[in-house]
RNA sequence: GGACCGGUAGCUCAGUUGGAUAGAGCAGCUGCCUUCUAAGCAGCAGGUCAUUGGUUCGAAUCCAAUCCGGUUCACCA
């Protein structure tokens, strides 16, 4: 059991003896106690104060006392300073703990409970590349995974697959037109580069031939008296009606017609194009870890919710407009009205979105469901959930929208535009040639083969880029740095997996045989196990909070605490035998938590570096 | 205009149901390798927690208002 409970029990137990009155062990404030007092961990006695109805040093001294005497094993002292309680836990207690735990593989991870959770993460359109804000997505959605499995969780990772839509249709298009046959076989292009290279070729023939469609319309708007500036506004404002005009972009909405009709040749060029990409997305989803339980496909999705429709007409939670459009009415909810299926009977994206919701319930009935999506659709996700619940789906209240914030370069948001979207693949490579660089000037390498070596390059690199997009609260937009994100030193994944390497550099030397470990601790020892302890208690907070930076703050915060205890106190070298045998103990239990924690993110810890 | 999110050191970020003198990293400055890996460690310096008011023993944290930034409110997905 984890020692914090541990005291507000005991806590609570003292003052029901002292004073006769029943409190609730987990409303006593327990905290760690700030270095700069003694101690190491504090009762704040301020919230009890009314209800003992106890002067602070009266209530500190009589419940100190009494805490001591009655729990000899746990707590060895303590003292008060103003509503502070400081209670000294006795070294035997942590040496028990330490013996117990240091070399237990599953340290920190609890046990199944029996529930199952969906972590739909990635779904990313089949049109262009990955690129960073993907990544965030990736590693994200992983990780939660990881943590809901840490938690005791039954996992099911899965993603939806956009293949479908007009914007396949435009990389179609541009292919037709200017690929000359042109195949990821052919030009060594990798697939989802190759299809992307003609989406961006869509655009910019569609530029060129708007450029007289808008000057035309242009000279017509200001020949009928219109000012510049309104003319300007129209233009921007009409933009992709305007667009319609274009012969490319007609062409691309035929091509979604005659793909919904099904039509050969369509249909053949699109599920040639979707290999290519998923070809591609697999090359890059492998070196990055990521891995899907099952795949939904938006082609084969895209019709879903239809019957839903007609049951909330009936349910009387969607209603009739005039013109045969169905709608839902959430102003009461402080949203507001949401079309459900277009006046054509076609269903919208919402509509799809609650079939696949009760799609997955059926086929894995998950007690949550969580959705790694961009936080641009917060207000989708409210609207999805309020919608399934009030059609009473099962499932619907354990509908979860793990929202995060864009990915933005120091110079502002990516623009495909103007051409600033940092590439998955790209930066990926980027971060790996820096490890190497790094590395080979550091030189300790040597005796590694090439092979070692290669791997070495792939764990210090693609880590650096998950631990620097995992690092921060997932709500939060942040700013990639590429800079920052290549540095080695400070709150990076690199520093942690050095940290690492050095404890198993230990063990080459000499390990821990499961010996005596003495009686007493010094500080650093003690801080360090103490920090150790809280492991398990991380793993839960991160998975309430969905929050894999938790962990991340975490392993740094260990890994920096064993440095200062590795510079502090030799290992190999210590006092005494039971002395070495101590911090041979704690070097391994201190290397698992950090492999561990990193895991959890996706992240592997070399031996060697 | 409505809804939601954010504003903490020069920069990037932490800050547990409100608790002691608000913490890290980077950048800057000063020391430490004949030692188990210096990709490290120790130290210095750096703050009007956007602003104003309120709640109370106590507020970066809760409430209200204001300012700034972002997202969203499509018969797009």
């Amino acid at each position: 059991m984890a020692i914090v409970p541990v005291i507000q029990s005991a806590v609570s137990a003292q003052i029901n003896k002292l004073y006769q009155v029943d409190l609730d062990p987990s409303s006593i404030t327990v905290s760690e106690t700030k270095p700069e007092f003694e101690g190491d961990y504090t009762v704040v006695l301020f919230a009890l104060l009314k209800t003992l109805k106890k002067k602070p040093e009266e209530l500190g001294n009589e419940l100190g006392q009494a805490l001591v005497a009655g729990n000899a094993t746990l707590f060895s002292g303590f003292n008060v300073i103003k509503g502070f309680l400081n209670l000294a836990v006795s070294d035997s207690f942590w040496l028990q703990f330490l013996k117990e735990q240091y070399n237990d593989p599953q340290y920190g991870r609890h046990p199944r409970n029996g529930k199952r959770v969906m972590v739909e993460y990635a779904s990313p359109n089949t049109n262009k590349p990955l690129h960073l804000g993907h990544l965030r997505n990736i590693f994200l959605g992983w990780s939660v995974a990881e943590i809901y499995k840490a938690n005791g969780y039954e996992v099911v990772k899965t993603c939806i697959a956009n293949d479908r839509g007009i914007h396949i249709c435009k990389s179609m298009i541009a292919w037709q037109l200017f690929a000359n046959g042109a195949t990821p076989e052919s030009t060594g292009i990798k697939g989802d580069h190759l299809v992307g290279d003609y989406y961006v070729k869509f655009g910019e023939e569609l530029k060129k031939q708007m450029a007289p469609i808008i000057e035309k319309k242009q000279a017509e708007l200001l020949e009928s008296g219109k000012t510049p500036e309104e003319t300007a506004k129209y233009l921007h404002d009409k933009k992709e009606e305007l667009e319609k005009e274009a012969p490319i972009m007609k062409a691309a909405q035929q091509m979604l017609i005659d793909w919904e009709a099904g039509k050969p040749d369509v249909v053949e060029l699109w599920r040639t194009m979707n290999g290519w990409v998923y070809k591609g997305f697999d090359e890059t989803y492998k070196r990055i870890g990521a891995n899907f339980d099952k795949v939904y496909y938006e082609s084969e999705t895209y019709l879903l919710g239809k019957e839903l429709v007609e049951e909330g007409l009936r349910k009387k939670v969607f209603f009739l407009k005039d013109d045969g459009s169905a709608w839902v009415d959430l102003t009461k909810d402080g949203l507001d009205e949401k079309i459900v299926r277009r006046r054509d009977g076609t269903a919208v994206y919402i509509t799809q979105d609650i079939g696949l919701a009760e799609v997955k319930k059926n086929e894995f009935n998950c007690d949550l469901s969580i959705y790694v999506v961009g936080d641009e659709q917060n207000y989708h996700f409210k609207v999805l959930k309020l919608i399934c619940q009030k059609l009473g789906l099962e499932g619907a209240d354990g509908i979860f929208h793990l929202s995060y914030g864009m990915v933005e370069l120091p110079t502002g948001r990516m623009k495909t535009r103007e051409g600033t979207v940092v590439d998955a693949d790209d930066i990926l490579d980027e971060m790996i040639r820096e490890s190497e660089l790094k590395t080979k000037e550091q030189g300790k390498t040597e005796g590694l083969s090439e092979e070692e070596l290669k791997n070495l390059y792939e764990i210090i690199g693609t880590g650096g880029l998950k631990f620097f997009l995992v690092r921060v609260d997932p709500k939060k937009r942040m700013i990639f740095n590429p800079e920052e994100s290549i540095e080695l030193h400070g709150f990076t994944a690199t520093f942690v997996q050095y940290t690492y390497a050095r404890s198993q550099s230990v063990f080459r030397k000499e390990l821990y045989t499961g010996g005596e470990i003495g009686a007493e601790l010094l500080p650093l020892e003690k801080q360090l196990i103490i920090t150790l302890e809280r492991y398990a208690d991380i793993i839960k907070q991160a998975g309430d909070e969905m929050n894999p930076s938790v962990i991340a703050g975490y392993v740094f915060e260990v890994a920096k605490l064993y440095n200062t205890f590795y510079n502090e106190h030799s290992i190999l070298k210590a006092e005494s035998p039971v002395k070495k045998e101590l911090r041979l103990q704690i070097n391994q239990m201190t290397a698992h938590v950090i492999k561990s924690g990193m895991a959890l993110l996706g992240i592997r810890v070399p031996d060697r570096m």
